[in-house]
DNA sequence: CAGAAATCT
DNA sequence: TTCAAAGATTTCTGA
């Protein structure tokens, strides 16, 4: 039989040290109710690594209990002078233990004893031939306990750390025995303790005194043959302080402890308490990593919830709908333009209906329901339940409410993709996560069970029902309602027929770019094979590092986490070196195009109507933005000739239709314009100049704008980009290639000339530390907790953010203003122009050619004068074949 | 699954 | 003194 492994752990200390581990991220962490969670976070994660390493077969948790204990009776000031121990942490400690009681160790305290003496009385009441054992504990006190079959594990740093003190460790390191650590202790004092030793006397004097005289006792008994010195009257007049302190120090190891090692053998997990648990602290990554072994467990942690199942669209009745419903659809594939339904369901407080079967939504009740104009639905994802439901043939019609935009622009930081996650924000924790129920990656699917299905569905609808009219009503008070109803609902429905249309691609051109794109790689590749003298995958930046800086001898400029850096601007100052680095720079372009847009969009064609058909991410940017997935079509390449190619594959759905594409010029910086108020930023917009040019002119002292040189204008641009971003010097001179100082002189000149955004950048801090939230124009919020960090880098980077948001997030707000104008003036003016594309400040429609005038002449109205700012907006437009053509 | 590299506004 | 420009997605490698 292998031995046992008895894991003691001192409660308070470890505790206190996890508290400290993640003491710089305080404010990040903390659960819905205000409560903050980093030690008991990093208090959990410091226990599974222990766990992870050592594998006990026993364990327990030792806690000091309350104020006093038996030294104070020796020491009235033992421990005292200790600074007050912050509320942050002292609230955490009663979960502290219930967390330890979840994962099913036992914990102990006991009247007037330390954990310390806990332990030790268990450490040393074992039989060694039974037992090893482990400490852990984040005070070096406990090393004294160390010897053959007891080791003592003292946290370091961070939550992974530990320095382990065995007899021999402790030889090595002090040049003592363990036991001497106490007599160490007894000369030296302890400050954390309050133990006040021997004046004069350190760690270093105390190991030399104890390895000649072995113990405090000894000392005092040679104290009279020591040579006549400063030491050697502190030593005599502090003896009773001395002696007092090895008392205190000395941890008692026969405690009148009630418990023994049957008590705590260690049972696992109990995962009908911690999955609760988790859900309270919002520990979602620890709940991530539950593997959900046991659906059955979850569910049974839930109360029940009524619901009618419908088998067949032959069961449904007029009496199952009613306005002011919830209305879920089910798919397992995040692409809503591919997915299976697998289910829906819909309810109110009275009655909830589920059903697996999709074929529900060609029964005519249901589908005069949807498309009626007074159902006054609450949706999860209005633009997915559009698209789904399109695909049946039906036009869902009247959506009042969507919690998942609700919740988006309530908090942006709240990224929840799952009913459930918002459910828990509000504390409503009858419902699932998807991922408990239906598994991740490889292993996703239904239940075995059907009920379980069903029952999720069901909750599902509790929860929206649920959850409508609390998000209403703060949406409401923070002012939000608006941008809401107006905005991003109407935005909704705009997106998904701008989704659905789709945008057709020319795969023939893509086969074609994809024959030239291999053989140039090829050719590529094998010149840099050749100069590098050796085959390797130029696609691994660590293998080319390897080539470059150890066989070719290059110079390191810049290195990464995990090895040499080849990034673009490193590859860029090691050009001269070798004509091998200019290659390379080729291959990657040309890799990327050939791999991310030939390949990756000749993946993504569909196959029946020829087109690609983009997912707007709605509710996933911090600034309101939109983004693109499955494929990204806001990224397509236009810098590069090369890439720009890509571009001659996007093209007309129908013969004789053209593509069309209207671009906001300088939206950013015209909207720092407005938001700033600033008199010259203004004034150079109102007189439509350059808007670089006119930098260049007030910031380089230059009269004329002839005599804006291009290099002039350059770093103008620079500066201008700078300004939106939130600059720093360093940022500066590395896009310009310049000195620190000179950046920094720009910067400077640049707030001297333009005051009224330096000060709008000041105020924008401001608020942001004030209200703990910045805001568009049209009220988007983004709060920015790290605004107040003690972390330089982390406050910093929330500052920028606090200037950056509203810029780009009011810049957001008016193209999305904008798009719902334009849907319905095209709708408005019967005109067969569609809407296709949105990049940030570009819309691209196609048309019939003979509608381009109109479009042209309407789409610079839309966007120019929907919204109206202190300054005019402006607009370019271009028309072409292919989207090439069209720019 | 994270990191590094490329792409866009 | 720290360290350094805002917001995104996709692909590949290699632990």
């Amino acid at each position: 039989m292998s031995k046992n492994k008895l894991l003691l752990i001192d409660g308070n200390s470890v505790a206190f040290r996890a508290f400290f581990a993640l003491h710089n991220s305080l404010s990040r962490f903390k659960n819905k109710n205000g409560l903050h969670t980093n030690a008991i976070y990093a208090f959990h994660n410091m226990f599974d690594n222990v766990m992870e390493r050592e594998k006990p077969t026993h364990v327990l948790v030792a806690f000091d209990a309350g104020k006093t204990t038996f030294r104070h009776e020796t020491f009235t000031e033992y421990k005292a002078g200790r600074s007050k121990t912050p509320s942050e942490f002292t609230e955490q400690m009663p979960y502290i233990r219930e967390l330890i009681e979840c994962l099913g160790v036992k914990h102990y305290e006991l009247i007037n004893y330390e954990a310390d003496d806990i332990i030790g009385t268990l450490a040393k009441s074992v039989d060694p031939k039974e037992f090893d054992v482990i400490v852990l504990t984040g005070d070096k006190d406990l090393t004294q306990l160390a010897d053959d079959h007891i080791r003592v594990d003292v946290t370091v740093k961070g939550v992974s750390e530990v320095e382990s003190y065995t007899p021999s460790h402790i030889e090595e390191k002090y040049g003592l025995a363990p036991l001497q650590i106490i007599d160490m202790k007894g000369l030296a004092g302890d400050t954390s303790d309050n133990l006040p030793g021997v004046t004069g006397i350190g760690e270093k004097t105390a190991i030399k005194l104890l390895k000649e005289y072995g113990t405090v006792e000894n000392v005092y008994q040679h104290v009279d043959e020591m040579k006549k010195s400063k030491r050697k009257e502190n030593l005599i007049h502090d003896k009773e302080q001395a002696l007092m302190s090895k008392e205190l120090a000395t941890i008692n190891i026969s405690a009148p402890i009630t418990i023994q090692t049957t008590d705590l053998v260690y049972q696992g997990k109990d995962l009908d308490r911690l999955i609760p648990f988790y859900r309270e602290m919002d520990f979602q990554s620890f709940l991530d990593k539950l593997d959900y072994p046991d659906l059955d467990i979850m569910e049974e942690s839930l109360p029940d919830i009524s619901y009618t199942v419908v088998d067949s669209k032959e069961d449904l009745t007029q009496g199952m709908f009613r306005p002011g419903m919830s209305f879920y659809v089910e798919t397992l594939d995040a692409n809503y333009h591919l997915a299976e339904i697998e289910g829906l369901c819909w309810g109110d407080e009275r009655e909830i209906y589920v059903s697996k079967n999709p074929e529900l939504l060609q029964n005519p009740l249901m589908i005069d329901w949807l498309q009626s104009e007074n159902s006054q639905l609450t949706v999860y994802d209005a633009k997915s339940t559009y698209c789904l439901l399109n695909r049946q043939g039906i036009i869902l019609k009247n959506i009042v409410f969507d919690i998942l935009i609700g919740a988006y622009l309530l908090d942006t930081n709240d990224n929840s993709d799952d009913v459930a996650a918002i459910a828990y924000h509000y504390d409503y924790k009858t419902i699932l996560r998807d991922e408990e129920v239906y598994g991740k990656g490889v292993k996703k699917g239904l239940p075995e069970e059907a009920d379980s299905f069903e029952n999720h569905l069901a909750r599902k609808i509790g929860a929206l029902n649920f959850l409508k009219e609390p998000l209403k009503k703060e949406l409401t008070a923070k002012n939000q309602w608006e941008l809401f109803w107006e905005m991003e609902l109407p935005l909704a429905k705009v997106l998904a027929d701008m989704e659905i249309a789709g945008i057709k691609v020319d795969s023939h051109r893509l086969e074609e770019m994809k024959v030239e794109f291999a053989s140039r790689l090829k050719e590529i590749e094998s010149r840099v094979y050749e100069l590098a003298g050796e085959e390797f995958n130029l696609n691994s930046p660590k293998q080319l590092g390897v080539i470059l800086f150890e066989k070719m001898g290059l110079p390191v400029i810049k290195k990464t986490k995990t090895g040499y850096s080849t990034a673009v601007d490193v590859l860029e100052q090691l050009k001269e070196h070798s004509p091998i680095i200019e290659e390379i720079l080729s291959y990657r372009q040309l890799m990327k195009i050939q791999s991310t847009y030939v390949e990756g969009l000749l993946k993504v064609i569909h196959p029946t109507d020829g087109k690609v058909h983009t997912r707007y991410l709605q509710t996933l940017t911090q600034t309101g933005r939109l983004s693109s997935v499955d494929p990204n079509l806001q990224n397509i390449p236009i810098r590069l000739e090369e890439g720009r190619k890509i571009r001659q594959a996007f093209v007309p759905s129908k013969e004789g239709w053209q593509i069309f594409s209207s671009d906001y010029s300088q939206i950013e910086l015209r909207v720092l314009a407005h938001i700033s108020e600033d008199e010259h930023l203004r004034q150079a917009f109102i007189d439509g100049m350059d808007i670089h040019a006119s930098t260049a002119m007030r910031v380089f002292g230059v009269e004329t704008a002839d005599e804006v040189t291009g290099n002039l204008r350059r770093q103008a641009k620079a500066v201008n980009f700078g300004i939106v971003y939130g600059i720093s010097d360093y940022g500066l001179s590395q896009n310009l290639g310049i000195s620190r100082q000179q950046a920094k002189t720009f910067i400077e000149t640049y707030f001297d000339k333009y005051p009224g955004v330096k000060e709008y950048m000041e105020k924008a801090v401001e608020e942001a530390k004030e209200k703990g939230y910045v805001e568009t124009l049209w009220h988007r919020r983004r709060y920015l907790p790290d605004i107040h960090a003690r972390n330089f880098n982390v406050r910093s980077f929330a500052e920028r953010t606090a200037i950056n948001s509203p810029i780009q997030g009011s810049a957001a707000d008016i193209l999305k203003i904008a798009m719902i104008e334009m849907a319905k003036r095209l709708e408005e003016e019967k005109m067969e122009a569609t809407m296709l594309l949105q990049v940030h400040d570009e819309l691209v429609f196609e048309a019939p050619k003979s509608e381009i005038p109109k479009l042209e002449q309407l789409v610079k109205q839309v966007m120019e004068q929907t919204v109206t700012l202190s300054i005019p907006l402006k607009v370019d437009s271009s028309v072409g074949n292919t989207w090439y053509e069209a720019k």
